[in-house]
DNA sequence: AACATATGTTATTTTTCCTCACATAACATT
DNA sequence: AATGTTATGTGAGGAAAAATAACATATGTT
């Protein structure tokens, strides 16, 4: 299982978040409300947050507290998606690569059924875990 | 903050514990209660786990499923225990790898208090995150 | 002044998790 | 064969966490 996979991997639940964040669930919601965030639900319908909603979440606090607002951070997150996929665009790999990469996705799928989420979210960026 | 710290800070609820590991929310509790883990409880006595518990856990599975029982595994666990300690007493460390640790722990403080947790666990083996 | 933004607060309901107790299949022991 | 042990299932009853929704509000904007 690649690591962007595990972190990507909804697990938390929103009190943890809290935790981690500082942030109230008021804000944690807020924020997903207007879309900087989208974390997966439960059966329950309870939100699980993976390690890259913590991240992302951090830095949704960091800018605000720069006095930038949401749609600002909106705007520096879709920015920051849209290079990504263009960087990630121009690499091309090796054979054996691509397939140890569809094995990962196999893998993945089969523990994403067993997680069985209603939604999940992609990486946005990858720090150390 | 050090992958073995990040490994085992108690994140997870026993559903997404449950899913990962296909366990029952009663073996879970049984494996616990024989001492075989030690997950963290939260300040409203939910059980938290930690990556470590779940590779624990894992390993506790595929021990049961192989016909030892739990005795048995729990030898086999404080067997690592102390080949751990037997080989982490000889290494000796740099002043600033000294002092990079102390940071880290210093940090986890700070964490470990905003989680704020009954009791963590220590970590128990280490692969990849 | 009126409005918008970001967040707090509170009420209500649903979901998750806890403990405890009892049940039981598969083995082991007497 | 009867009894005990181990590992797990199941269900009741209760407590905690989380959901939605509504109203409140400070601060900043037009």
């Amino acid at each position: 299982m690649s690591r962007e996979f595990r972190r990507a991997m909804p697990l938390l639940p929103i009190s943890m978040v809290m935790k981690l964040t500082e942030l109230s669930a008021r804000q944690i919601r807020y924020y997903e409300e207007h879309k900087l965030i989208e974390p997966a639900k439960s059966e329950g319908n309870r939100r699980m947050f993976s390690l890259d909603d913590v991240d992302a979440l951090l830095e949704i606090r960091d800018l605000l507290n720069q006095g930038i607002n949401i749609a600002g951070v909106k705007k520096v997150f879709d920015m920051r998606k849209k290079s990504v996929v263009k960087s990630t665009n121009k690499v091309s790999i090796s054979d054996a690569e691509l397939r140890a990469i569809l094995r990962e996705e196999i893998q993945q799928a089969q523990i994403m059924e067993k997680v069985s989420l209603r939604n999940g979210d992609l990486p946005r960026h990858k720090d150390e875990i």
